[in-house]
DNA sequence: GTCTAGAGGTTGATG
DNA sequence: CATCAACGTCTAGAC
């Protein structure tokens, strides 16, 4: 189920977006275009060559010859224009909320591609923020020896305490969990303490910001605040490859050949 | 300047992306894949249908059918390998800052598309945080009637202050410029407001937070702290159009067609 | 629907 | 090269 169209007229192009646009298909135009975006900003951009792709969902990129990032997209439409209008093809994305439009103008197309991909495979990502706090629940030790949980997920004035524990000499500790941790990280954490030291005012009050690294200014900032820092490194944070490997046993395994330090 | 290949054998896969990878041309590569990422974290996807797409710059993309982002991508490849092995086309992607590797294994391919694409203009992108700033040094009083600009990008211990101010009544301002406020964004604004209220002890001084928008709880986080909220609209501080526009003539105008509100 | 927190965030500026 | 702040951030989850 494809269709290949090579230097097609607009006409064509027209029709084939017309026909398989708003439908189970990725439509890829490549050829000549400006666009132009307004919703939460605006942008404009004068004609190049790029490439067009409107996927299943209805999601638009239109992607440059370079950058990871597109120039222009829409991660959902809500309504589709396609039309010619003065020699260029039209093809309008609209959504609605937050009210946004790109609009591309194509002045010549090289190539249309038709396809429909079938793909029912979930992404399993490892080593999220979430995985820190869940190995920290599994095994506090990894923080500090003696540290005992007691609530996750702490709702304050502030926000929410990543994770709420008592140390071995029976003081509070406010754990704040980072993947990146940097000056507001530790503002947060700090703002927190306030917060714990306001609600158990005859208990001593400990922040700890647990991360896989800190800046020294990071750290420094900490200190200032008296508050402290506890590096974990990733790989006892992520569990063991055993069930991240399952059903892949076609797969080359993550394994030596990656792990070139 | 442009090859197409479809339903091509992995090893005709592999001549073409030994011969235009690394090189400035766009790759792309549709077919049945499985993909193993490792790096900052960890991901695993088992095989679907998905498109690869290598960029003349050596991105890399691998897109799904669905959604606006890449299920696994590469911003920048330092080392490509290609081969085929065990009845599948190996791609490995690597860049060593951060050291990060991308394994795609195909195990059939519908389509090989090879192009150049030629792009030399710049993406002109307006209402970003900046053009709030410049909105305010042009018309002040934006924020307020009788407002007067002392210092642009003043330097404190916590950081920089967006726009330092005095009101009409002499009370020198503190203006934190957000496009999406949140509390950190109250906090850090409190932080500069400590910060002159130290370096000005004899002087009264206000916080305000500039921003399109702030959610009700901002602004009472905001309140509680002495401070206040200040809205502007996109359209006070997004430059007429007639810049904007320039070298547009052939494309239609931002304009009532848009603006449906 | 709005709002909040996290991301393999990415990217660009800055020291 | 590290650090920091902004992004049309996007996205998922909670309310």
């Amino acid at each position: 189920m494809e269709e290949i169209f090579t230097d097609p007229t607009l006409e064509t192009v027209r029709d084939v977006l017309k026909e398989y646009m708003s439908r189970p298909f990725v439509v890829q135009v490549s050829g000549g275009c400006s666009v132009n975006y307004q919703g939460r900003a605006k942008s404009k951009l004068d004609s190049g060559e790029r490439l067009l792709i409107v996927k299943q969902d209805n999601a638009v990129l239109i992607h440059g010859p370079e950058n990871y990032q597109p120039k222009n997209w829409q991660p959902q439409t809500d309504e589709f224009d396609v039309f010619i209008e003065s020699g260029q093809l039209v093809v309008v994305s609209r959504r609605f909320n937050p009210k946004e439009v790109v609009e591309v103008r194509f002045e010549d197309v090289e190539l249309v591609f038709v396809t429909r991909l079938v793909d029912d495979r979930d992404l399993v990502v490892r080593g999220h923020e979430v995985d820190i706090h869940e190995a920290i629940e599994r095994d506090p030790a990894i923080v500090e020896e003696g540290l005992k949980i007691v609530e996750r997920e702490k709702k304050t004035d502030a926000g929410f305490i990543d994770v709420f524990a008592s140390d071995e000499e029976g003081r509070l500790v406010v754990i704040e969990v980072k993947r990146n941790p940097n000056h507001n990280s530790v503002l947060q954490l700090g703002r927190y303490v306030k917060e714990i030291e306001e609600e158990f005012p005859s208990r001593e009050i400990r922040g700890v910001l647990v991360a896989p690294k800190a800046s020294e200014s990071v750290v420094s900032y900490l200190e200032d605040r008296d508050l402290s820092f506890c590096e974990v490194s990733m790989e006892e944070v992520i569990p063991s490859y055993e069930k991240f490997r399952q059903n892949q046993s076609n797969l080359v395994q993550f394994g030596p050949d990656y792990s070139a330090d």
